[in-house]
DNA sequence: TTAATATGCAACCTGGAGGTTGCCTGTCAT
DNA sequence: ATGACAGGCAACCTCCAGGTTGCATATTAA
């Protein structure tokens, strides 16, 4: 029967009021992405071992971890669709090394996020209080 | 025939070395539960909801966002489940608010990789500079 | 007391994420 | 030229994240 469901206006805003979504860097919809891409405990050791510095390769970065060079591969590949790594061939070998461009990127999102909530919280002490 | 797969020193670590692992706060495995939680468009909308101050009730956060109470209900609880937002209950609804201290620890690890990689790279470069 | 509201719970469906295996193609070293 | 080594591609499998519907249960307002 459909009970639940939007009753607010019409749908939702659908052609973005300008201003309300808060973007932080032309970010929107690819934050969600970026986040993604680190929420894998697999990518997150990878990104680990790449922010070490040197790049490396595929079978480099497998070994040690369990796991198939495919997997590996397909991982890696994940986290260079969200921008976070980078890839170059070198002969026969592809190294991939870390971009940490985006990460400030998602630093600046969650330092805004945890700014705008102290605000609203201040906002709120002071409503209260006077 | 199962030719790639490890072949480093026997396994993983697997007793932290002390000092290898970089966590954060003791979050290491935390880690990747709190990206996956803001890796999809529906929860970053609600925590951007919620980070505008007032707790929220779930028929309140549902209104205007095409999915199903039940729906929402879930993403919330995801967020719950890592920490992201608490909740309350007043009297026949349950107010949902944002909790504000893991999204510094996100941003303190995410600064902390980019540190390291800062560093490594400018490790790397007075190595062949000099 | 009763109807409307706000949630909770459970069963069910579907697509894609994460893994694996097998096979094929470039590259490097002999 | 011929293996060994590093990767890419594709098919396939399993499981769970997102969503939905239906029904049950508190709480509130009349």
């Amino acid at each position: 029967m459909r009970k639940d469901r939007r009753r607010g206006p019409a749908q939702a805003p659908a052609h973005a009021p300008a201003g309300t979504q808060s973007r932080t860097s032309g970010g929107g919809p690819g934050q969600a992405l970026l986040f993604a891409a680190l929420g894998d405990e697999t990518r997150l050791k990878l990104i680990a071992r790449l922010a070490r510095g040197q790049p490396q390769s595929i079978v480099r970065l497998t070994r040690g971890s369990l796991l198939t060079r495919q997997a590996i591969t397909k991982h890696l590949r994940v986290l260079k669709r969200a921008g976070l790594v980078r890839c170059v061939r070198a002969g026969r070998e592809s190294r991939f090394e870390l971009d940490p461009r985006p990460f400030k990127d998602m630093e600046e999102y969650l330092s805004l996020v945890a700014r705008a909530w102290d605000e609203a919280l201040a906002r709120l002490k002071a409503f209260v209080e006077e």
